[in-house]
DNA sequence: GACCTCTAGCAG
DNA sequence: TGCTAGAGGTCA
């Protein structure tokens, strides 16, 4: 028998990506795809996994497979298969395809060492690789990350290749299993009888406190944990450790798992009664939910509130009633806290999370939960896909729109193809769910691909939350009911009859010309709609929200004597200047220097900050309401963890009544005294020279209107812009999605835009400016002649030009397009040269 | 001849 | 990616 093996190290093959090894018959019983192997290649024994086997090996002489590392399979074959797949459909190598997938504390890691001749950095190296060793010498074997950690001014990767070149280093790719082990904790409980204490405790101080553990022990039936033990009597870990040497207890350990929910409480909750809307839905879903041969995918189309997340849970009630498992997938996990919840409470101890957030025990445990069929659910970011279910049913897939589904780096795979792709592998039903699905989406949905449901209403709420709030609020029933702009609470009898949720209707927008607010005399950056509405507000003690799509206190620096403008040196861009931290920042590579006071350029003192972002705009919201409470959300102010979570919860509480914010404010926020939500300015993304600008800007608004009248009180947006003629921003403010979608598809379709065609994006970074050009010339000219050569008429490439972020981290950056049908197909063919990124199907090409 | 640097070719 | 052999260079 022979393994086809894919050692965890680039090697560029003439035909396969794999290197054939025989199985020796000791290892027989163990070798079959998936498993984790270590193979000789040349003069070194290497980590691998086994792909397939064969009878036959493709190459005359093979050596043998080494070791088996784990006796069970990490991948199983339908997650290889998928590997295949999206290494064909991204371009990416296999092997990029099968690290992403690999469950974690599973990936391979280099990790540099000292070669054992090197005690002390000669005096004659290069700084940055002075540095690298200096640190190995200190520290021991690191990471390549660690490295990087450590030493963040330095181009670790150049002293690498010096260090390595010149025998001071040496690397090795390594499998640490051992990083992953579960952990364990330690039981104890008594061993000896009361009457024996005594004896047992004789030369030792602090008797009382070793009677007081004693005596709680033998209150206990049960070993208990040590940890247990501690909290109940205050003594330390020694301490029972001391009772152990003296035989007074006995201890034993035991496995536990990991699980970061375990210190949460919650209350289970069951299925409310579902609305008309929703149920229509329902009865439509539950029959595509049963298992058997494969159904289309299904778009759920209904703005925030109409009741998407319900019907995700039904969904997952359904096929964990037929024993399978389900998939919840969303954008980022900790924005959505109130998603997650839900499911939590709704499949208590059946739930696990998954994304980067969670620690690699914590995701190693809950990984082999799901494969062991421990957890049932998992509500995840992306990287979910490759969770190990073993009869997946469903995947849900939230806000379908959202870019970072798209993976950012190679394999630059999208989740909506992934999940449909292991759907069809799996016979599980693909639900994706939005109020502005992107327009791929849509046309899908259209031409029958995907199948399109809609969920009518938004859904105020049930009527034992309406009649919480009411007491939350302390609003006189007759007077709330007279308060709402737009909401209405109706009576009991005129609620929907098949159920007890009460609709409301989406809070109307107006729309502000900001041009005409100048020309008015109206010099602050609030118009005079919203300066009254938000007064209106506040005096109805009701809360506003305000949306800024930037952060940092001024958006650039400059001199007004010499027109010196202060830029990122590695990206070419303004910096953002940041009061509160006294340092201007490069919001493209992080790199900051502290605020000029004078010009470096002519020593003028008159250096002046423009432009503004979300730090800025609280000093303004300040100064126009000095007795309102402002609390600031963007990445500045959530950088600790769970941040997120605080300012969410103090916002919902109530301890501030104005919410500044970048996106963050627009996703997830479900908060009913919200009565305003302000967009200071709707037109960024608008003028950004990408073709999905105009999709970017209608989902973004749609996005952060929906946070707005969301109670009892009703509410209303007001969008500041220089650009209200703007179809976007005209869709935007009526709530009609399929009119957006319509028009934009038109534009699509007259400028040769997917979702009409397919794009392939290829990227080349190069420090030497001359040099990236010319690498990009080199290559588009190859692109064009192959496209002559096969006769692909139906495809076109355009450039090379430079990326609209032309220089990035130092690096210029050039692009080509190529646009077609299938330009995969064309550059499947083409020998692509190293420093070259390829992204078919880019989420932007900026 | 000893020693170096660079590069192409290849790994089962 | 990393090694190794072989080419081609420099120096005493």
């Amino acid at each position: 028998m022979y393994a086809q093996v894919l050692v965890f190290r680039p090697i560029r093959l003439r035909h396969s990506p794999f290197l054939d090894y025989a199985v020796p018959e000791s290892l027989a019983a163990l070798v079959r795809p998936g498993i984790l192997v270590v193979v000789p290649v040349r003069t070194q024994m290497l980590p691998g996994i086994v792909m397939g086997l064969s009878d036959v090996p493709s190459v005359p002489k093979t050596r043998d497979i080494q070791e088996v590392l784990d006796p069970e399979p990490v991948l199983s074959e339908r997650l290889l298969t998928l590997a295949h797949w999206m290494a064909e459909e991204t371009l990416a190598p296999l092997l990029r395809c099968v690290e992403t997938m690999l469950p974690p504390g599973m990936r391979p890691q280099a990790y540099l060492r000292l070669t054992p001749k090197v005690t002390e950095v000669p005096r004659e190296l290069p700084p940055p690789a002075a540095a690298v060793l200096g640190l190995l010498i200190e520290r021991g074997p690191l990471k390549s990350t660690q490295v990087r950690r450590a030493l963040k001014n330095v181009d670790v990767r150049r002293a690498r290749h010096y260090l390595k070149r010149h025998g001071y280093i040496e690397e090795e790719r390594l499998l640490r299993l051992p990083g992953v082990k579960s952990k364990k904790v330690s039981l104890v409980q008594l061993a000896v009888s009361r009457n024996g204490w005594e004896a047992g405790l004789a030369g030792l101080q602090l008797t009382d406190l070793y009677r007081t553990i004693l005596n709680f022990l033998e209150g206990e039936d049960e070993p208990v944990e040590v940890s247990v033990v501690r909290a109940e009597t205050g003594a330390e870990g020694y301490h029972v450790r001391k009772l152990e040497e003296r035989g007074l207890i006995s201890s034993t350990r035991r496995e536990v798992v990991r699980d970061p929910l375990a210190e949460m409480i919650f209350t289970p909750d069951t299925a409310p009664q579902l609305a008309q809307g929703q149920q229509k839905v329902w009865q439509q879903l539950t029959r595509a939910l049963q298992p058997g041969e494969a159904k289309p995918p299904v778009l759920l189309l209904g703005v925030t509130g109409s009741g998407k997340t319900e019907i995700y849970l039904r969904a997952t009630a359904e096929v964990l009633k037929q024993r399978r498992q389900a998939l919840i997938l969303v954008p980022e996990i900790s924005l959505t806290p109130q998603t997650v919840r839900r499911f939590l409470v709704r499949f208590p101890g059946k739930v696990g999370l998954w994304h980067s957030g969670i620690s690699t025990g914590e995701r190693y445990d809950t990984w082999r939960r799901v494969r062991s069929g421990d957890l049932s659910v998992i509500v995840g970011a992306r990287s979910a896909l490759f969770a190990p279910f073993p009869a997946l049913g469903l995947i849900a897939m939230d806000e379908e729109e959202d870019t970072s589904y798209k993976n950012a780096r190679s394999p630059y795979y999208h989740t909506r193809e992934t999940a449909e792709q292991l759907a069809r592998m799996t016979g599980a039903l693909f639900l994706m769910g939005s109020a502005t699905p992107s327009l791929e989406a849509y046309a899908r949905s259209q031409d029958g691909r995907y199948r399109m449901l809609r969920l009518p209403a938004r859904i105020l709420s049930h009527r034992r939350r309406i009649e919480d709030w009411q007491r939350a609020l302390d609003l006189p029933h007759s007077r709330y009911r007279s308060l709402g702009e737009t909401g209405r609470l109706p009576d009991r009898g005129a609620a929907e009859p098949a159920s007890e949720a009460v609709t409301i209707p989406l809070p109307p927008v107006r729309v502000v010309d900001m041009r005409m607010e100048l020309r008015a005399g109206n010099r602050s950056i609030f118009s005079r709609t919203l300066q009254e509405a938000v007064d209106r507000a506040l005096r109805r003690g009701a809360q506003a929200i305000m949306f800024l799509n930037r952060r940092g206190s001024a958006t650039y620096v400059f001199c007004r004597d010499c027109g010196w403008v202060a830029e990122c040196p590695r990206c070419d861009i303004p910096l953002t200047q940041h009061r509160k931290a006294e340092m201007m920042i490069c919001h493209r590579c992080g790199y900051q220097r502290r605020i000029v006071r004078s010009c470096p350029g002519c020593r003028s003192s008159r250096v002046r900050a423009f432009g503004l972002g979300t730090e800025g705009l609280v000093e303004r919201v300040v100064g126009r309401w000095p007795q309102a409470r402002v609390l600031r959300w963007d990445r500045d102010t959530a950088r600790a963890r769970g941040a997120h979570a605080t300012i969410m919860g103090r916002f919902a509480r109530g301890d501030a009544d104005i919410l500044v914010g970048t996106q963050m404010v627009a996703r997830g926020l479900d908060i009913p005294k919200v009565t305003v939500v302000g967009v200071i300015s709707a037109d960024t993304a608008l003028n950004l020279p990408d073709f999905r600008a105009a999709e970017r800007t209608f989902q973004l608004l749609a996005q952060v209107a929906g946070r707005s009248g969301r109670g009892i009180l009703g509410g209303s947006v007001v969008l500041q812009t220089y650009h209200p003629e703007h179809y976007a921003i005209q869709f935007a403010a009526a709530h009609d999605y399929d009119a957006f979608a319509q028009r934009e598809l038109a534009f699509r379709r007259r400028a040769n835009y997917p979702p009409f065609i397919r794009l392939a994006r290829l990227v080349f970074a190069h420090r030497d400016s001359t040099k990236a050009q010319r690498g990009a010339e080199q290559l588009a000219t190859q692109v064009r002649r192959k496209l002559v050569d096969l006769g692909l008429p139906e495809l076109n490439v355009i450039g090379p030009a430079p990326a609209f972020f032309a220089r990035v981290r130092g690096e210029y950056r050039w692009q080509i397009l190529v646009r077609g049908v299938a330009p995969a197909d064309l550059l499947r063919r083409i020998h692509i040269p190293p420093g070259w990124t390829v992204d078919i199907d880019p989420v932007d090409v900026l």
